[in-house]
DNA sequence: TATTGTTATACTCTATAACTATA
DNA sequence: TATAGTTATAGAGTATAACAATA
């Protein structure tokens, strides 16, 4: 099936990445007026579904390299955070916990996700938003893209 | 308007975001097979559209600082893609053309942005295509992106 | 004095590879 | 020997600021 160029004069590729660097733009001033950048905000998302994860299992589920994961734990760990404590039943793992201000600056970082959402569709009627959401999120499947981060989020 | 948590788990900014990155990714690995980086192809495609124009104005199109604009049009340059010359009416100004060699590889550079969309939407109907580019189109409306290139592309 | 393009520099982000400690 | 985590280093990409030429 040829897909001719749309009359917009931007193929739908482009206007997904426009948008997406966009949305991941935003999200980051949002996150910054956290303290947090996009990947430590990530890491503490994951650390709350995941709790006691080694960075290991952390690394697998982000996509990254072990060695990212350090400085990303190191930043939530000096700001108390989460907490990084050797496994008992496997001294080279170390499992990671959310601390109580850790799960309060989750809820918070829940409600700026809702309100970056809601800023993003505005334009659209809630109607529209569902079906976008479902067409992405078929797009994003078909492509298996399964990952809880990405790059550059 | 308050937006619930959408039942796949993942918010649409956050989709968005992903197959944003997605999208861009695949798309560099084909400027690559053309031996150019998506910055490059950006560059090239601005200039094909807007044939003379300025250093000045490119940087201003793209959204970039005009002196990353120096390195991009040195790699078209000295590949043979584009001419530099200085306008006659005022000599400050570089003039950025296409050689024939670079109207060719424009052309093969469409035909990689039609491959692209057709492998991204692949899992959508003819229909659904439609729909998905009307919703984006709107959306990048409302948020004023009107840039040719952006961060990342 | 303002503007275009250039250069030099520094900064951010990330990956790679070598190292340690545990198994 | 294999694996988890760490450290040090290097590379890509980009912005900032100072500069020269032109208006």
């Amino acid at each position: 099936m040829a897909l001719p160029v749309p009359a917009s004069g931007k193929r739908t590729s482009f206007l997904l990445a426009q948008l997406g660097a966009h949305a991941a733009a935003r999200f980051a001033d949002r996150t910054q007026a956290l303290g947090l950048t996009p990947a430590e905000a990530g890491l503490l998302r994951l650390i709350g579904r995941s709790p006691g994860l080694s960075q290991r299992a952390a690394a697998d589920r982000i996509g990254a390299v072990p060695s990212r994961i350090v400085a990303l734990v190191d930043a939530l760990q000096d700001r108390g955070l989460i907490t990084r404590h050797r496994s008992r039943t496997d001294r080279r793992n170390h499992e990671l916990h959310l601390t109580g201000a850790g799960q309060e600056l989750l809820g918070r970082l829940r409600n700026v996700a809702e309100d970056q959402d809601a800023e993003l569709l505005a334009a659209l009627t809630a109607e529209e938003a569902r079906e976008l959401h479902e067409l992405l999120v078929r797009l994003a499947d078909h492509h298996q893209l399964d990952r809880d981060l990405h790059r550059g989020l």
